[in-house]
DNA sequence: TCATAACTGAAAACGGTTTCCATTTTCTCT
DNA sequence: AGAGAAAATGGAAACCGTTTTCAGTTATGA
């Protein structure tokens, strides 16, 4: 099959990820929400059944440099909450997500969209300054919560 | 002089903060921007002349309980870059500010208001999620680092 | 095949923050 | 003022997420 650099470069892109890099992938894309790197070792070692199936599970070093790889590459997305741990989640290539955290039941909600794209622009004018990245999250209530019919209190983020 | 509970508790606020607090808001308020604790702890010492008189300046300790107690008291916002280091500034009591910090003179401007004030409205109709607080950091680059007419490079932020 | 580069992981280092605990300062009541 | 209780303080150690180091392993490609 014949390809242009650059097809070859936007389609190997995921194939020619190391082997820790595609397990740390393939993990996340399985969970439910964000998980940190820690949580993120547990459960690729849980998922395997024997002794000796987890120990090839790859290491947390081996996880830190593979988010850090697949952050880079756009599949990936770092969250910070302003605690000291940061949480990864999948995202469509190149894009972003804010969340709403509940800060009682845990669990976090995706915006469906970017709230700032369009202030963006309004910035540029008043400050003259361009913005490139930014750090948007919301904490506070969801409405199971709230309403207090919120049973499932399991600490899923 | 008389004064009802509530006056002398809110009037207290500032005079009831044990020395070492006062010192570090002091500290805080002299500052040119965001200082991080070591950051503040450096600038207390300097502040004093004599190496006598820098020893009495108030330890890490201190200084870390100090802003966990100003943050709670709305006089000092704690400011988070997704980083592991939180900075701190003084804010009007019981307000807060968000920030376009330039990546690359790391000069940070204050924004005259927060953006999300109205958006939260929005949040709890669309998603039924009572905001209750929030993160919000811009990065990107400031007009004078765009043209290029920044001489001035310190790393003040 | 051999050489080179890329990848891996255990242990150690790191850096910001928190905890521990013994001491000092401040407050309260007499 | 003085005794006793409560609050504040600071150095050292612990903590915890993350990064670095380094020696060993695995893929790559002439
Ligand atoms: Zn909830
Ligand atoms: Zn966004
Ligand atoms: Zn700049
Ligand atoms: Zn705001």
């Amino acid at each position: 099959m014949i390809r242009t650099k650059l097809e070859s470069r936007l389609v190997g892109a995921r194939k020619n990820l190391p082997k820790g890099a595609k397990a740390v992938l393939e993990a996340l894309q399985k969970a439910p929400g964000m998980l940190s790197a820690r949580d993120l070792s547990f459960r690729m070692k849980l998922s395997h059944h024997t002794k000796e199936e987890q120990s090839k599970s790859p290491g947390l070093t081996t996880i830190y440099r593979s988010l850090e790889l697949l952050t880079r590459q756009g599949l990936v997305q770092a969250v910070s909450f302003g605690d000291q741990e940061k949480r990864y989640e999948v995202v469509e290539p190149g894009c972003h997500n804010h969340h709403l955290v509940c800060k009682s039941c845990k669990k976090s909600i995706k915006l469906r969209e970017c709230l700032l794209a369009s202030l963006e622009e309004t910035i540029k004018r008043d400050y003259g300054f361009s913005v490139s990245e930014h750090l948007l999250e919301l904490f506070g209530t969801c409405q199971s919560c709230e309403l207090g019919t919120n049973l499932d209190n399991t600490d899923r983020r």
